[in-house]
RNA sequence: UGUCCGAUAGUAUAAGGGUAGUACAACGGUUUUUGGUACCGUUUGUCUUGGUUCGAAUCCAGGUCGGACAACCA
């Protein structure tokens, strides 16, 4: 019955801890700093931590590593939240590090007391001159042998906001030979007098993040802290700090982060992105943020379904985009309603058809089991259609209009191409065709057959909507990896805006959580800046297009 | 010049000493009132050299290549 599915490596490590009884309960944690925008690389995370706990049982946390004031903001608290949610996941404790900066400041004068720490007065150049480098050892501080009655009496001044920024650290005493950097005796507290978005004023000594992440962890009782590939060199440390303070051991686990062809994952770059307004905010469709996939028009499902297929491995890897957008159109297939719009349009006039106006029936969506229902589609003499699907002179294979061609219009007749009007420049401005009476859709007596179908809309009865058309946000497939810098590579046709393109009037009542097929044009959306007299579609994806273009 | 991590089709990911499989991509075909969908098919792979073994992607050793590590960032 139960399809056997091969196990990631992390999922090994859990069920085998679990099966051997190591834990009862499986605990783990999504720890974003709140300094920016998730993006689909915290959400290859997300999935991870809180599909293991739905797999395995157990729960996950949620927990703000908020240990640098200066660079975190409550916005960012509030739309990783956002994200999270939207992503369809559900913490069992919203969780601080700053929560534990009591806590994190008795492990400290524990490590003081225990001579596992001291108090350096160094400056930073000075202790980095003495750090050493990855192929030479480093040296002891002069302020290593400090006595602990003098440490804790520093420390404590610290903490009291006695000294000035980068007056003192507090430094772990491990070994300053060690092969592994992290261990030549890491600082462990600095002094910063910044404002903190959750504590406020309260402290002016902050831990970093190797002091506070595995204390954090531990106290929480996560069993499985996972993180990604940079953090190896720092498991030893990790692994320290727990040992040293003799609590609960949590262990972590690292794997290779996501890294997606034609654009940039990295918070730092992302922010420079927004900052320097090369998109239009965090939420902009181009960024790989969650915020701008879902504005977009990415659904939730089809981002986990997206983080399901790239799977979980400690190699170096870097997903095509093709790939996120299979997934898109996998879920949109099924569920998007087909509608008719016309992007850039030309007239086309049917000489030979007398009636004013006629309803004709539309099929939702032949994807759905009931396809969708039925709409009413307004069809009459003088119609847009799509400039790209008529030529002058046919290509070879050609299927859609040409002079004497035939072509069915959905849902309505097939037509017949009889003339054409050029205006002085030489651009075609009207297609003149007559039509067969007895070709109506779902009932053609003609017995004509034709190859091509287009969609259309009656030029009476049309709407207008601005249509925002995005491509690839960089040229390069690895922005990041050319020389240079990597805004060098945007591309400058990642958006293009039609202003006024026609719909079908039944898309007036479109709201931001429906998701269409417009028919031969790709999966649209309503953007936020629509407005009672202008509509806004954003393309989520196109349709994937097998036709070879002529020329 | 160190330590650590990794290497399977174009891209990802399985196979845990016994038939190298799957997905996306690409290409071709069938169906189609979307050049969509669905379905069928094709091409392409174990970094290298040795060793252990009846048998190695898998275990061992050397090499090569890629990545990480010298923020009072996380």
């Amino acid at each position: 019955m139960s399809e056997e599915k091969s196990l990631n490596f992390i999922e090994e490590i859990v069920e085998n801890d679990l099966n051997s009884g190591k834990y009862k309960t499986l605990v783990t944690r999504f720890p974003p700093e709140p300094n920016g925008y998730l993006h689909i690389g915290h959400a290859k995370a997300i999935c991870l931590n809180f599909g293991l706990t739905q797999k395995y049982g157990g729960y996950t946390n949620l927990r703000f590593d908020d240990t640098n004031p200066v660079t975190e903001k409550t916005e960012y608290v509030n739309s990783q939240q956002e994200d999270i949610k939207w992503l369809g996941f559900n913490w069992k404790n919203e969780l601080y590090a700053s929560d534990y900066f009591d806590q994190l400041y008795a492990f400290a004068v524990k490590l003081i007391e225990k001579g596992l720490a001291y108090v350096d007065e160094s400056t930073a150049d000075a202790i980095a001159a003495l750090k050493g480098t990855p192929t030479e050892p480093g040296q002891d501080s002069p302020y290593r042998n400090r006595s602990i009655a003098e440490n804790l009496d520093i420390f404590g001044r610290m903490k009291s906001g006695e000294f000035p920024d980068g007056a003192y650290t507090l430094r772990a005493k491990i070994d300053m030979a060690s092969p592994n950097m992290l261990m030549r005796d890491p600082i462990v507290y600095r002094i910063k007098h910044a404002e903190h978005h959750r504590t406020g004023n309260k402290w002016c000594i902050y831990p970093m993040y190797d002091f506070a992440h595995g204390q954090s962890d531990s106290i929480e009782n996560i069993t499985h802290s996972i993180c990604t590939l940079e953090y190896v060199s720092h498991r030893e440390l990790y692994d320290w700090f727990i040992e040293q303070l003799e609590i609960f051991p949590s262990k972590q686990y690292e794997f290779a982060r996501l890294n997606l062809t034609s654009t940039v994952m990295s918070k730092r770059k992302l922010l420079q992105l927004v900052n320097e307004n090369l998109v239009n905010g965090w939420d902009d469709p181009r960024m790989p943020t969650i915020s701008g996939l879902r504005r977009r028009g990415f659904t939730p499902k089809s981002v986990r379904e997206f983080c399901e297929r790239i799977g979980i491995a400690k190699r170096e890897n870097l997903i095509e985009l093709s790939l996120l957008e299979f997934c898109i159109r996998e879920d949109l297939n099924k569920t998007a309603n087909r509608v008719m719009a016309v992007l850039d349009p030309i007239k086309l006039i049917i000489t030979n058809y007398e009636k004013g106006t006629e309803d004709l029936i539309g099929e939702n969506n032949p994807e759905a089991e009931d396809h969708g229902g039925t709409r009413v589609i307004p069809f009459s003499n003088e119609l847009w259609i799509e400039r790209e699907d008529f030529m002058e002179v046919p290509a070879k294979k050609w299927f859609r209009l040409a002079p004497g061609a035939m072509v069915r219009l959905k849902f309505a007749y097939i037509v017949k191409c009889e003339d054409f009007v050029k205006d002085e420049k030489g651009n075609v401005t009207e297609i003149h065709c007559t039509y067969i009476p007895e070709s109506k859709s779902g009932n053609d007596t003609s017995g004509i057959n034709v190859k091509g179908t287009i969609h259309w809309v009656s030029a009476q009865h049309a709407k207008t909507a601005e249509i925002r058309l995005y491509d690839r946000l960089f040229t390069s497939e690895t922005p990041d990896a050319e020389e240079g810098d990597f805004k060098d590579y945007l591309n400058p046709e990642s958006l293009t805006v039609l202003p006024t393109a026609y719909i079908e009037p039944a898309l007036a009542d479109a709201d931001l959580d429906s998701r269409y097929q417009f028919i031969r044009k790709g999966y649209f959306c309503l953007d936020k800046d629509s407005t009672a007299d202008q509509l806004v579609f954003n393309r989520t994806v196109t349709l994937k297009d097998t036709f070879k273009k002529p020329n």
